[in-house]
DNA sequence: GATTTTGATGGAAACGGTTCCACTTTAGCC
DNA sequence: GGCTAAAGTGGAACCGTTTCCATCAAAATC
C-alpha cells in the first residue's frame, strides 16, 4: 500500500504539501496540487484511517449499540440514525447484542467495544441498563446518549418515549371501545420499557374501574413466535376476555396467527391492540390497531443531541414526542 | 486518557513489559505482571485501537456491506454473520446502502469505506454489481466475498443461491397444484437475483406447457408496500389468474393484504407463493407457502471462506445449499 | 531600494501502540 | 566455581498520518 511519503516523492514535493492537498487546507500552488493529485491516482493512494485518527484524536464516527439484529423493529431506527449521520458526513459503527448472557452485559460490552474503536460518541439503545452501568459508560465515554431508557441523573442524555403514558393511552382506547375484560401479553420482565407500559396500562384500567389483578397476563420476549406461544397459553386458560393488548407489534402478529389458528375471529370474537407502530402492522389481517411510538423522531433527536455534544453543533433537540393510538381494524366496539 | 507509557511508569517497568502483559506474549515475572495489571486498573487504561492497528496491519475486523436497513429480510443474515464472527473473537463493521443514487454506487462506496476503515476483509451483499465493479473491489481489497451475486471470473468468492433453479421450483410447485393461469410480482428489473428467479420461473412454466408471454407481471421494489401496490394493479387488470408468485416474501405480505382488502380469499380464490422464507412468512394469514432460501447457511459459508482468506483458517466451505419449496397454506390444489 | 507581508513549501515531532534487539540476571549443568 | 542457556527486562525504531514551525521567494508597501 502506498503511503503519503510515496506520493510526496512521486510528485516531487514534501509530505506537508500532500497532506495539505488531501485536506484542502492551507496554501498550495495549483501546479503542486495537480502533481500531487496525479501521484495519488497513479499510486492508488488511500490514506490510512488508523494513522489519521492517531494524531487527530477524532474519527468522525458515532458508535451505535442496538440490542439485537432480528425482526423488523430496529431497522427503521438504524436507518434514521444512519441517514442523518451521512447528511453530516459522519460514519457509524454498529454493535449488536445477543452474544452474552444478558442484554445488560451486551450493552456494557458494546459500549466498551465502541469506545475502544475510537468512536467520538455513543448512542446506546438498551433498556436493561442500571444507573451504575450508565455511570460506568459515562466514565468510559462522556459523550453518549441513551435511547429507550431514562434515568434521573442523566436526564439530558436520555431519549425515551413516555411508555407509561403510551400504555395508559392503549388501555383508555380499549375501555372507550367498551371492553371490560382485557388480557395482556407482556415483554420480558427485565426490560424497563415493558414494565413501564404495562404499569401505565394497568393503572389506566383501574381508573376505568377495572381491577388490574383480574387481568390475565402472559410473558413473551418481543418476538412474533413468543407472542404466538403466549396467546396460545392465554387461550388455553379459557377465553374470558374480549380484548388483548400486546406489548409490541411483533408479538401481536404472532398472537394474530394464534387466534386465526384457534378459529378466533379478530376483531369479531376478540379485539387486539399492538404497540410500537411498525410498518408491517398496517398489513396484517386485519390491519393492526396499535400505539404509534415515534421511534424515528426520538432516535433522530437523540442523535442530534449527541452531535451537539461531540462536534459542537447546534442541532434542535426535543425530548418529548408524544405517542398516540393508531386506529385500524383489529379493535371492535362492543356494547 | 492514559497511555502505555503512563502505565509503565506507574508500575515501575518498561513499556515492553506492559505490552507483553497486555498481549500475554513473552516472558514476564509474576511480580511485574501483577504491578502492571494494577496500574492498568488504577489508570483505567484502555489500549487505543488505532495505535494498535497501525504497526500490526491487522484489525481483526470484517467489513460487511448490506444494501439496506429496513424490513426483516437482512437482519437474520446480519445476525448469522455477527454471531459467527464473535465466535472467532472477531469484529464487524457494517455499512448500509440507500444513500446514493443506485445500489451499485452504494456498494462501491461501501467497499471503499470499509477498506479505508482497515477491515481485514470484505463481505459484500449486492446484486447490482457489474463485473468491472468487482474487479475494482478486488484491487481495493483482494480479500473479499460476494453474497447474492455470482460472476464467472471470481467464482470462488461468490456465494449465491441458485435463483434460477429456485424460481423454477416455485413454478413447478404451482403447476403441480394444477394452476395454469399464473401472475407474477417481480422485484426491481435492476437486481440480477430478481431477474434470475423470474427467468427460472418462466422457463419452468414453459416446460409445463404454459406460455410465459401470457403471464401478467408487475414490478415492485421488494418492500411490502410495493407488493401491495403491485397486487392492486394486477387485480385492476381483471383477475384472470388463479395463482400469484411474488419475488419475495415481503411483497407477498403486501399482496396478501391487498387481496384481503379486495375481498379475494387466499387460497380459495387465489393461491399465493412467496420467496426467501423469512420467519414472518409462517405467521401470515394464511401461512405463506414460499421458496425457502437457506440464507443463513449461505452467508455463513461465505463468511467462512472469507475467514480462511483473511486469517489462514481452515473452515469448511460449501457453495451450493439447495433451496426448496416450503408448503404451507397459501397455495390450494385446483382441478 | 529596503522592508514588510503573503504565499508556498519541506520536514521534524507527535500520536500510542508493537516488535525486536541488546542487555542483565538467574538457573542449570558438569 | 565456571560456563551456558533461559528468563526477564528496557527502550529504540517503526507504523502513516497531522500539525506546526522554519525557511525562502515573490509580491506589496513605503
Amino acid at each position: 500500500m502506498a503511503t503519503i511519503r510515496d506520493v510526496a516523492k512521486r510528485a516531487g514535493v514534501g509530505i506537508g504539501t500532500v497532506s495539505r492537498v488531501i485536506a484542502s487546507s492551507g496554501p498550495v500552488s495549483a501546479d503542486a496540487a495537480s502533481r500531487v493529485r496525479r501521484a495519488i491516482e497513479e499510486l492508488r493512494f488511500r490514506p490510512s484511517h488508523a494513522a489519521r485518527v492517531l494524531p487527530k484524536g477524532q474519527s468522525q464516527t458515532i458508535g451505535v449499540f442496538v440490542p439485537l439484529v432480528h425482526g423488523a423493529f430496529y431497522t427503521p431506527i438504524l436507518h434514521a440514525i444512519y441517514t442523518a449521520l451521512r447528511e453530516h458526513g459522519l460514519h457509524m459503527v454498529v454493535d449488536f447484542g445477543q452474544t452474552l448472557e444478558t442484554e445488560r452485559q451486551d450493552a456494557l460490552a458494546g459500549a466498551e467495544f465502541l469506545t475502544d474503536r475510537g468512536c467520538d460518541g455513543l448512542l446506546i439503545m438498551a433498556t436493561a441498563l442500571k444507573s451504575a452501568d450508565i455511570e460506568h459508560i459515562a466514565q468510559l465515554q462522556p459523550k453518549f446518549v441513551l435511547l429507550n431508557r431514562s434515568v434521573p441523573h442523566f436526564r439530558a442524555n436520555c431519549f425515551s418515549p413516555d411508555h407509561q403514558a403510551a400504555g395508559a393511552a392503549a388501555a383508555r382506547a380499549l375501555c372507550a371501545a367498551g371492553h371490560r375484560r382485557i388480557a395482556v401479553i407482556e415483554g420480558p420482565a427485565r426490560s424497563s420499557d415493558n414494565r413501564l407500559r404495562i404499569r401505565g396500562f394497568l393503572a389506566a384500567l383501574e381508573e376505568c374501574g377495572i381491577d388490574p389483578d383480574g387481568v390475565p397476563r402472559e410473558h413473551g420476549d418481543f418476538s412474533p413466535e413468543s407472542g404466538h406461544a403466549a396467546a396460545e397459553a392465554l387461550f388455553a386458560r379459557g377465553r374470558t376476555f374480549t380484548a388483548l393488548f400486546c406489548a409490541n407489534d411483533e408479538m401481536a402478529i404472532g398472537a394474530l396467527a394464534a387466534a386465526r389458528h384457534a378459529g378466533i375471529a379478530v376483531p369479531q370474537d376478540l379485539s387486539m391492540m399492538g404497540y410500537d407502530g411498525i410498518d408491517l402492522a398496517a398489513l396484517t389481517a386485519p390491519p393492526l390497531t396499535t400505539v404509534l411510538i415515534p421511534w424515528r423522531q426520538i432516535a433522530t433527536h437523540a442523535l442530534q443531541r449527541l452531535l451537539n455534544l461531540c462536534y459542537g453543533m447546534n442541532l434542535p433537540v426535543a425530548s418529548d414526542v408524544p405517542a398516540q393510538v393508531l386506529n385500524r381494524e383489529s379493535v371492535a366496539r362492543i356494547a
